[in-house]
DNA sequence: GCGGATCAC
DNA sequence: TATGGTGATCCGC
């Protein structure tokens, strides 16, 4: 650093955070020890300096200095008060959390070592002793040999090559690293048959009944373990054996790659290692929150302690409860396989050269649509939400949803709901340009059938050999059917609506579907209404507009008669009439039964159909 | 409930 | 030449 240039100390320090976090998200990952990150973090800079990128990068992190600013300025007020109450309140949560500590159970997370990298290592030996990367616009991740240069995932590959020039760059195969993941899997099941797939490259397990059955201490186990996956797969993991998840979680990377790491299921040893233990490396503070707690003087998560009558104030309840979990080193000690979990959203973006034709928009919505549309069929979901993403040129982010009149998951219903979204987003920003844009369904309904029909009460007939249907039968078949059997009986008389009520709903039904037609008709591609505000002069001639809904006349005011459409279009009681009649049409009322809460555990992993698990960065 | 932000992988 | 995709959760409004 130059000492000779006075410069303000607070632009050095923005220019420092910023660096910081042009970094990367990835920079507590292994393979990093020996790496001059002065000299790394000097180079991406140069090579990011004046992109548009860069520009954002720079606002987000002026955002987040004032952010701070402002969390620095309520802990000043805060420390003026009496915080006995405060401190008194965390002291009783962390009484009753130790209440809950768990020592009984033997956790494992094992991660397999730069998976993607490791797995074309394999088929192409060679690059075995070069530096490589798996992922060419964007690195997923790269080999041992690349991250000695500073190379890491998520970083984009013209910087990587300014890093290490002789990279080699080659293109993902993910059915590949697919079908090697499952070998991996075949293994681990013997370990324990409900382990939990976090990723494609991680798994959670609970080795407690294996030791006791096998009369082999953990340790041995996972070496074990670790050896067998070795010799049948050639692939090396390494691992983290602790009380719960959350501590296997950071055990598994203390002696990576290819090794592990055990800490005892004992409190005072877990306690000590909590105190010295940057907040970073837990599961779910990331760069920003690790900012945050830094500011006000917590870097370890033993430091946490310390501060506890600020906490719940300053970053809110549940972080308060997550912290403390921190700094006593308590985790969820249970581990359920993946599709145990609850899906709660469905969805697809795409990253394109910068765009801003409305007619091409509206293509790439539609492709946006018809992808969409696959994977709703692929994993038989509808949505009651929908919600349109976009990302400007400038990389900022913005989202738009809208409630349809029915769950919807054909791309056609996709776009025709989707595309006033992307209307209203261009006249709120004139000339809109894009670089990405993504839709995704929430609030989802199930399309399987014989689980949700049995949730709802529905008897199956009864089964060819005669006997009824016991409720372990009915867990069996869930996992592997799904075709489309009609061996229902009929819906109970007593939970349909009346026949003219019925009728009359799916009348209503009908007519708003060709209704939300016509709207988007006149909308996008009609004369009358216009998205281009250009054209609109020379068609001044009506001063009010039929609402198409409601039948009231409104002024002729493209921007005013839109937002009009809305409001009638999101009406409660049509939602609810027309949702409650097309489910029941359908036959497929659902909400699943709710399964698994996820409980105080700020991870975020992706639980969901393993196969269809998509994980770039390992 | 909506939209922005953060996080994991 | 020029910085990803899928899914989850939390917060402020």
């Amino acid at each position: 650093m130059a000492t000779d240039t006075p410069i303000d100390e607070h632009a050095v320090k923005e220019h420092d955070t910023l660096k910081y976090s042009l970094l990367g998200p990835s920079l507590t990952k292994s393979g990093q020890d020996n790496v001059d990150q002065q000299k790394v973090s000097e180079i991406i800079y140069n090579a990011s300096k004046g992109s548009k990128y860069f520009n954002n990068e720079e606002s987000r992190d002026k955002n987040l200095t004032q952010k701070i600013d402002r969390i620095l300025t309520k802990k000043k007020q805060l420390e003026k008060l009496d915080l006995a109450s405060d401190r008194r309140k965390a002291d009783d949560y962390i009484a009753e959390l130790e209440l809950t500590r768990d020592l009984s159970q033997w956790i494992v997370h094992i991660d397999c070592d730069a998976f993607y990298a490791a797995v074309e290592e394999l088929d192409r030996p060679e690059l075995k002793d070069v530096p490589f990367s798996v992922g060419k616009g964007v690195l997923t991740t790269c080999n041992y040999h690349a991250r000695k240069f500073g190379c890491r995932s998520g970083m984009a590959g013209f910087v990587a090559k300014k890093l290490c020039p002789q990279l080699i760059q080659i293109p993902l195969d993910f059915d590949k690293y697919t079908a090697k993941a499952q070998e991996v899997r075949e293994i681990i099941v013997d370990y324990d048959p409900r382990f939990e797939s976090a990723s494609i490259d991680e798994a959670y397990l609970n080795i407690t009944e294996y030791c006791q059955r096998n009369e082999i201490g953990p340790e041995e186990a996972i070496e074990q373990l670790r050896r067998e996956v070795h010799e049948k797969t050639k692939i090396t993991i390494s691992a983290g054996i602790a009380a719960n998840a959350k501590l296997a979680k950071i055990c598994s990377n203390k002696n990576k790659p290819n090794g592990q790491f055990r800490l005892a299921n004992d409190r005072s040893e877990i306690m000590a290692f909590m105190r010295d233990l940057p907040t970073r490396k837990v599961n779910g503070i990331g760069r920003v929150f690790e900012r945050e707690l830094d500011a006000i003087g917590v870097k370890t998560c033993g430091d946490i302690y310390g501060y506890r009558q600020f906490l719940s104030k300053l970053f809110g309840e549940k972080a308060f409860a997550f912290l403390m979990s921190c700094y006593l080193g308590l985790g969820r000690t249970t581990v359920q396989p993946a599709e145990e979990y609850e899906r709660k959203s469905v969805g697809t973006e795409s990253t394109f050269g910068d765009m801003s034709d409305p007619v091409e928009l509206r293509d790439k919505l539609r492709a946006t649509a018809e992808e969409l549309e696959k994977d709703m069929v692929r994993t038989q979901f509808k949505g009651r939400t929908l919600c349109l993403k976009v990302k400007l040129h400038t990389y900022e982010v913005f989202t738009r949803q809208v409630i349809p009149p029915k769950a919807v998951y054909v791309a056609d219903d996709l776009y025709k709901y989707s595309v006033p979204m992307l209307s209203k987003l261009e006249q709120e920003f004139p000339g809109l340009r894009l670089r990405l844009m993504g839709l995704r369904c929430t609030h989802l309904v199930s399309m399987k059938k014989p689980d949700t029909m049995a949730f709802f009460g529905f008897k199956k007939r009864p089964n060819e050999s005669g006997e009824p249907d016991s409720p372990s039968s009915t867990a069996k078949r869930r996992a592997d059917t799904l075709e489309d059997d009609d061996g229902w009986e009929a819906i109970p008389e007593e939970l349909l609506f009346e026949d003219a009520e019925r009728q009359e709903r799916e009348d209503e039904l009908n007519e708003l579907e060709s209704l939300s037609q016509e709207i988007d008709k006149r909308r996008h591609h009609g004369k009358e209404i216009v998205p281009n505000p250009k054209k609109q002069e020379n068609q001044e001639e009506e001063e009010w507009w039929d609402c198409p809904i409601c039948s009231r006349p409104q002024a002729a005011n493209e921007k005013e008669f839109n937002e009009h459409i809305d409001l009638c279009l999101s009406r409660q009681t049509i939602r609810d009439a027309v949702q409650e009649t097309s489910d029941l049409r359908s036959r497929e009322p659902t909400p699943a039964p709710k399964k698994v809460k996820t409980s105080n555990d700020r991870s975020k992993g992706v639980p969901g159909d393993p196969k269809q698990r998509r994980l770039f960065f390992g």
